[in-house]
DNA sequence: TAGAGCATGTAATAGGTTACATGATTAG
DNA sequence: CTAATCATGTAACCTATTACATGCTCTA
């Protein structure tokens, strides 16, 4: 087992109780979606492969009137390879960000261009910011006691710093390229 | 010809003028690296796709004592393709965070490694700025004239922003899991 | 004389998305 | 009656990293 990160992913999610992968999808979509997703395509093998090397369990729940749910449980020794990973430090990543890319040959295109490009890329990180807050607020109501609480709301934190920050940079950017849209036309 | 980002980000950088795939590594390296980057694996065959696709012209440089440089020159057709790509709005993406994904699962762990792990984080976000500090710095005395000089500071400027926010969140995580390591150490 | 820089490329492998395949129940 | 939700999985495909292969020159 080397760098792959969906799979401690999963590992941690275990970690947190038993699940199936339909709850690990949902999970990532409810609370993490801000930073984190997986495809069943993925999720599927990657619990296949937990369960041959030792770190997870799999029973059968029958339900009737819906398919059975197929429920993985971590083990110690799975644990063991959750809890080294997460105090291995961090690599430094670099994010690939399309709407920089864009920007960065705005000089092929116009300006009225550009504009509405990063008022469309405005416009997603406001929906983004609303997304985070939903997320808060569930987190806070639903899930108060919860003893992942104080660290999944620093996720959540971490969301509202940042689409903050991109949502200054889209205005500072934009009054930037009106302006020169205006020296451009005098 | 579908949705490859790192196809319309050479696409791009030949748009700036010709250059070999070497040159290509080297400005994402100098000047974007804060946003993009791509390996001599990916960029090669690309470039040979490119010119199969009448996108881009190939003509060979002699040199002596170093290796013939393969120049490759954006074709009409070639920008024509870039400026469809350049005006189609961005969509919604989810980065990936692993210190995020690691700080999630922050109650299998001690207050203490999540502090070590958080004040790495802090330590890689500072060594960002700094680089980006000094792409500016070159930018502005390096390539002042150029054209796209504009441009590629405005996504600087996102480098600048974003990273300030996420050092901000990095110091106020500190002190919140301090508190808590405190109030548990009572 | 060892290593870095110049310069191009391929092959193996890993990581990830999307489509496909199946099939019952429930809500609008 | 149609779409969504529940639920699991595989196969084909695309994207990206890393290792390998080659070989000259310049600098420490």
């Amino acid at each position: 087992m080397r760098e792959n990160k969906s799979q401690y992913a999963v590992l941690g999610l275990l970690g947190m109780g038993p699940m199936s992968g339909y709850d690990i999808k949902k999970k990532f979509e409810k609370i993490a979606s801000n930073f984190w997703n997986a495809s069943y395509g993925q999720i599927y093998p990657i619990l296949k492969r937990l369960a041959g090397k030792g770190l997870a369990t799999k029973s059968i729940e029958k339900q009737d009137g819906k398919p059975d749910r197929h429920i993985y449980a971590l083990t110690e020794k799975g644990r063991e390879v959750l809890r080294r990973w997460l105090v291995e430090p961090v690599a430094r990543q670099i994010g690939r960000h399309e709407i920089l890319l864009k920007l960065f040959f705005g000089k092929q295109v116009s300006l009225a261009d550009n504009i509405r490009q990063v008022e469309h890329f405005r416009d997603l990180s406001i929906v983004e910011l609303g997304n985070i807050k939903v997320t808060e607020e569930y987190l806070k109501t639903e899930k108060k006691g919860n003893p992942n609480l104080d660290y999944q709301l620093m996720t959540v934190s971490y969301g509202k710093h940042v689409n903050s920050a991109i949502l200054n940079w889209c205005n500072e950017t934009l009054s930037q390229l009106r302006k020169m849209a205006d020296e451009k036309g005098t």
